[in-house]
Parts: C-alpha cells; structure tokens; sequence
DNA sequence: AGGCTAAAAGGGGTTTTTCCTGTTTTTTAG
DNA sequence: CTAAAAAACAGGAAAAACCCCTTTTAGCCT
C-alpha cells in the first residue's frame, strides 16, 4: 500500500514532472495533479477517496494563492499534511505557509532523495524536521514577516500593478478614473502600510508578493 | 535502444523532475542532469559516452548562462539538438535562445505528452515545429529584440542594482563614491539605451534581465 | 435626521527626478 | 607625447514624486 500525493503547481510541466518523480518513489503514489487552490478545492469535495495523505503546494503562485490554499487544507482537511515547495525564493512567503499549517518546505535546490526522506518522515513521525524550527523561525522574524497579514482593497491592488509600469501617477489617476490626489492618498497610505520611502519600494513589495509578475 | 537526454537547470529539484518524467518515455532516456553550462562543458570533454542526443536547457540561468551554453553545445557539438525550457516566462530571453541555436522551446504550461511528442519529433524530423517559425520570429521582432545585445559597463550594472532599491541618486552616488551628476548621466543614457522613461521602467528591465533579482 | 466612517479629492509645500545644456578630467590609441 | 574618445561632472529648469493636513462625498447605522 502506497501513500497518496497531490501536487499543486500553476506551471504544468513542473507539477507532471514532480508527479513523475514522486511516482518513482517506492512507497508513494500521485493521485492528481492541480493547478491552483480552486481546483483542490473541487477535487477534495468530489469525492472523500481523493483525499491525499500529503499535499505538495509549490509556494508560487499568483495572488497569495499558496497560502490560502494551505490554510483551507488545513481547517477543512486536519489529516493532510502539506508540504510547500518554493521552487523559486520567496522570502517571506514561506514563513506565511509555516504559519499558515504547512508542515514543512522544500527548497529549489532540494535532492530527490531528500524529498523522498521528507515525505517518509512526514508519514512515519507526523513532521518533518523543518517543523521543529519553525516555531523559532517565526518568532524570531515575528517582527517583521508574521503580523504583516497586509489586507489590500481592490483599488490598492491595481494601483500597484499600474505603478510597476512606466506610467506617471497622473497617467495612472486617468487610467483608474480617478483624481490625482487620490492616486496620492494610495500611494501614502501603502507606504506606510508596507514601510517603503518610494515607488520602487512598493514595486519591488508587489513583485516579491506576486502581486505584480514582470 | 533509447535517445539520450541531458537536462541543465541550476534548480536540483527541477532537473531532477524533469529527468523523472522523461524517464517515463519509451524512447528517451536521461544520461545525466547538470546545474549549469560549466558542467555541461566538463562531462561534454570528459568522454565522448556523456554526448547525448538531445540537451533539454532552462531558459532561467542568472546571467545568460542559458544563451552561453546553447552557443557553445550548437558550436562545438553541431549534431546536438538543443530544446530550450522556459519554467518561467524570460522575454526577450528566449529568443536569443533560439539566435543561439535551440531548435525549439517549450513553456511552462507544456502537458507531459508535448515534451514527449516535441522530442520525438526532434529526433525523427530533426526539428521542433516551433523552429518554422523562429525565423519569422526573429525576424518580426528583430527590431526590438535582437539587436537589443546592449552591452553594460561594470559601473552600469552596479548602478541599475543599486536603482532597484529605494535609494535616492544622491545616495547612490555617495555608494559608488561619484558625484551625483555622474549618476545622472548614467541614469540618462542608460534611459535612451533602453528606451524607458523612468526609474520604474530602469528597474523592470534589470529584473527581466535578469541584472538584479528581486 | 443626525452622526459616524471610509473613500475620494483637494491645497500647498519640499524634495527628487528628469531632461536639457554644457565643461573638465581621465583613458586610450597612434 | 598628442588627438580623440570616454568618463566624470555641472547648472539650471520643469516635471514628477513625496508629504502633511483639510474638506467633500457617499454609504451606513439606530
């Protein structure tokens, strides 16, 4: 009898290529592959047989996607064990998936024989090792990663994505039919929200949050 | 008797997959994984055994690694086929792959059956199909794209860096111990070379570009 | 109806950026 | 060594960005 695995990854070339990998596995089997936490959702629900023992959810994806996923797998689903996957780096994020009930992550540069040994540590002892740390992690860097659950309004978001753009913020103001001033009262705000002195800071902010992808 | 596959990524897990999955295809079989072009230049001389019929190379190697090998498989090893693999989106990248003589690529969002019906196709066609069409490609967009080979000075590069953060130029400048106006005209004639308009639009080619990751 | 709150808009100021025009200094090549 | 090229530097002006603080507007509440 073999463990049952889910992968979670926007990009399909990736998610089928872990499939296959974790396929070679001896005691593991991929179930399905998803493409994002919407399609988890519609699988886990279809039918009770399709619930996995581990979810692989690659860190990356668009719009906080990975951490929301985590986070409904684990109050609607408290069996499975998440795993995250940050195939590219992703700063904070990770330590929102920790937060959020992942029970570990994996890094790019991970071996295969090193997933393999996660994904028997997580079956035989309920954890992998990275658990141990990061309750540690997260208070350590508490200051700084774990209250910043920064909430965006729909206007911020597309002011956000439009400042990651050559336009002037007047050109932004006609693009959002809006005033000028209030594409000012915007900015001001998300930069004291997100503590940055200028636009390239909230640029590099929306990049590094998926929020805009270059 | 299988075709030979060789997979270049820097991303351990990544190369590792892939090798995973196309050790699924009947006809293909991987020789060996490499995390950059050094490597590959090192087990190519080695022995003439490590030459494989197909090189499957990640687009996203940090500072055109990706190009460099191409060019150095397609000069020194002509009977190589090489199959560029963008995991993540790369611009004008990838045409320079295909100048430098890839014989195709493939996106992220690729099914599993593609990567094995384009390599089947290299091997018994000699081609991908995208290769029709990366002349007209090149062609087409050539005026923006390849004779955009913008060389940088070292000053240049250390500059677009420094603009990706929320520096001021007048702080810029007391780091890279110039005057203010040495950075203004760095600033200026990187905006004509580039043609971008602003600082924003400075940032978002160095990150494309793969000069400063976020 | 009055009061509360949040989004939108505005006034007016300083600083930084952008875009010209140059000049001086340093490097390079013959 | 010298002419030419490249790199560093500058003055000044206009635009954009940044900052603080106030007012209007719109929706909600009981």
């Amino acid at each position: 009898m073999k463990y049952s695995v889910v992968v979670v990854d926007d990009h399909t070339l990736l998610s089928q290529a872990i499939e296959s990998m974790v396929n070679t596995f001896d005691k593991f089997k991929v179930l399905y592959t998803c493409k994002n936490g919407g399609e988890v959702q519609e699988k886990f629900q279809a039918s009770p047989r399709n619930i996995p023992d581990i979810v692989l959810v690659d860190v990356n994806m668009p719009v906080m996607n990975g951490i929301e996923t985590t986070e409904w797998i684990v109050a609607n689903y408290p069996n499975v064990h998440v795993l995250a996957l940050s195939v590219e780096d992703a700063d904070g994020t990770i330590l929102k998936m920790l937060k959020a009930g992942a029970i570990g992550y994996l890094l790019k540069d991970t071996q295969k024989e090193v997933l393999e040994k996660a994904l028997l540590e997580i079956m035989e002892n309920g954890f992998y090792h990275t658990r141990n740390v990061t309750n540690l992690l997260l208070d350590s860097v508490s200051g700084k990663s774990s209250k910043n659950q920064v909430n965006f309004k729909e206007n911020e978001i597309k002011f956000m994505r439009l400042a990651c753009s050559e336009l002037t913020y007047k050109e932004i103001a006609e693009r959002m039919f809006l005033s000028p001033k209030t594409i000012d009262g915007y900015r001001d705000s998300l930069f004291t929200k997100l503590d940055v002195r200028n636009r390239v800071g909230l640029v590099m902010y929306a990049i590094k949050n998926k929020i805009f992808t270059p």
